[in-house]
DNA sequence: TCGTGTTTCGCGCACAGG
DNA sequence: CCTGTGCGCGAAACACGA
């Protein structure tokens, strides 16, 4: 709302020289400034006024305009001057600021009313920067989209890991977390050192390899999976719709609760990594 | 310097209804507008072209924009309007646009010199833009100079450790490339298994692990660091002389060729992770 | 400091159209 | 009779030579 751009109404004249010659002036009709006063009139001073004035108001009316700059600048100056023809003037002035600035597309004028428009160029550019912000934003919630996929798939994993973990008898099926796996060529070399209190592990290549975490794994083994009752146990209502109406849930239902057509549509994310991925690793950083 | 902003001359009058009403005007004096011509004269149409011309000008004069102005108009209708004493009107005119226009600020007027001065927000704008494009460009390349940092860390231990290989006699010694390290907490229960092909490796822990590639090991290992001579062998003039000037040679020189006060300035990356690194891969991802 | 030629532009008359 | 606007008369403001 506040727009902290309003023009000044008494900008210096260009004068760099103060010359003062006194003329013999003061006709009998008009031009009444006295003393040392640059610039009280004029359609550079009134138009300053108009501008503001139309500006702060957004819709008005050439009378409203009129009448409001012909009670300031009478006021302004009200102890001695004149100023009783001065209305007239002021209010014809009006009308040539007004169409100045209607000329300029700064402001619109419709049949009675004006209305401001602001200045062209800003108005592209706001236009512009608005567009970007919305991009910006936009890029922002995908972000945050994509991680609260991820995270979903991640719950449903552990769950399922969890409930097959204590289903299963024999302690030897348990799989804990956490856990990584490291695969490569199968034609590479694989050396596999782990120092004395098992606080490091070590492993060497001859090839290239790639590592996936518990989640990728556990996301291929189709741990990722599960029904829609399952979930209501696991996440709070409100989190629930929402990711159910943002088409969440279709990453970690079992197919069979869709219609058949979903099964070609449902996004499967290109988790079949191959060697080159750990190289890129190393190389690929220069990007944009 | 093109800026397609430029304000069309015929714009439409806000008549939304075309009533064409003929009246027997055509007074012997002005207002020589013959067929349905809307605007052609008066102050709206003379700004338009005052404004666009002071525009694409930059800096002019009142005289160069006049002449101009009653050039155009003049041979715009050449036909067989009269046009004899327009060119004082014109003139006249002129000077009103002009001096709406430095009223807002849209031009400067500084002795005989006309000055495009451009939309007050826009310029405000304008400004905030540049600012914004100059943090973006100084975080991108910031981001290259941390990836160069990186490229040229692992350039260098890379080159340490075939040097260390094919000095050491025994083949035990050798460290392949790539490989990994994978540490966790001595108290942890780690168990490793391997496929009979030896194309996975699987790792669980009790307890949270982390993982470092070859080049944090490296790193660790000490080599990371060389001499400039080594330096100059490796890298190209050009690039070696830029990470020079940039101070990216401190990172993998040996500090006993610095001043003793570099010791305690030389960056040191915060590699001692501990633990908790691992976890925070999993939930912290609702970052910013 | 004037006198005089130019440059600016204040001001308001006069007229178009309702 | 109003609302709007074209138009141009001079009067300031300025520039400059003497």
């Amino acid at each position: 709302m506040a727009d902290y751009d309003e023009l000044s109404e008494n900008r210096k004249r260009s004068s760099p020289s103060p010359v003062s010659s006194s003329k013999s002036s003061k006709r009998a009709k008009t031009k009444a400034s006295p003393a040392g006063e640059k610039s009280n009139r004029g359609l550079r001073h009134f138009s300053i006024i108009v501008y503001n004035k139309v500006k702060e108001k957004g819709t008005t009316t050439y009378n409203e305009v009129a009448d409001e700059l012909v009670q300031k600048v009478l006021s302004e100056r009200s102890d001695e001057m004149k100023g009783k023809d001065d209305e007239k003037n002021i209010r014809r002035r009006v009308y040539d600021a007004l169409n100045v600035l209607s000329a300029l597309d700064i402001i619109t004028k419709e049949k009675k009313d004006i209305t401001w428009n602001g200045l062209p160029t800003a108005k592209k550019q706001d236009l512009q920067q608005m567009k970007d912000e919305i991009a910006q934003r936009e890029r922002q919630l995908q972000e945050k989209k994509q991680v609260l996929k991820e995270l979903l798939v991640q719950k449903v994993s552990f769950h399922n890991l969890v409930n097959r973990n204590s289903h299963s008898a024999m302690p030897r099926d348990h799989i804990p977390l956490p856990f990584v796996v490291v695969n490569t060529h199968s034609s590479s070399v694989v050396q596999c050192d782990m120092s004395r209190d098992k606080t490091d592990v070590m492993l060497e290549f001859s090839m290239p390899f790639e590592i996936n975490d518990d989640n990728t794994i556990l996301k291929k083994m189709g741990m990722d999976k599960t029904n829609y009752r399952d979930l209501q146990t696991m996440l709070p209502p409100d989190i629930l719709e929402y990711c159910r109406d943002n088409q969440m849930l279709d990453h970690v239902m079992h197919p069979q609760h869709m219609p058949p057509m979903q099964h070609m549509h449902r996004p499967m994310e290109p988790y079949h990594g191959h060697p080159a991925h750990h190289r890129a690793h190393y190389y690929d950083h220069m990007g944009p």
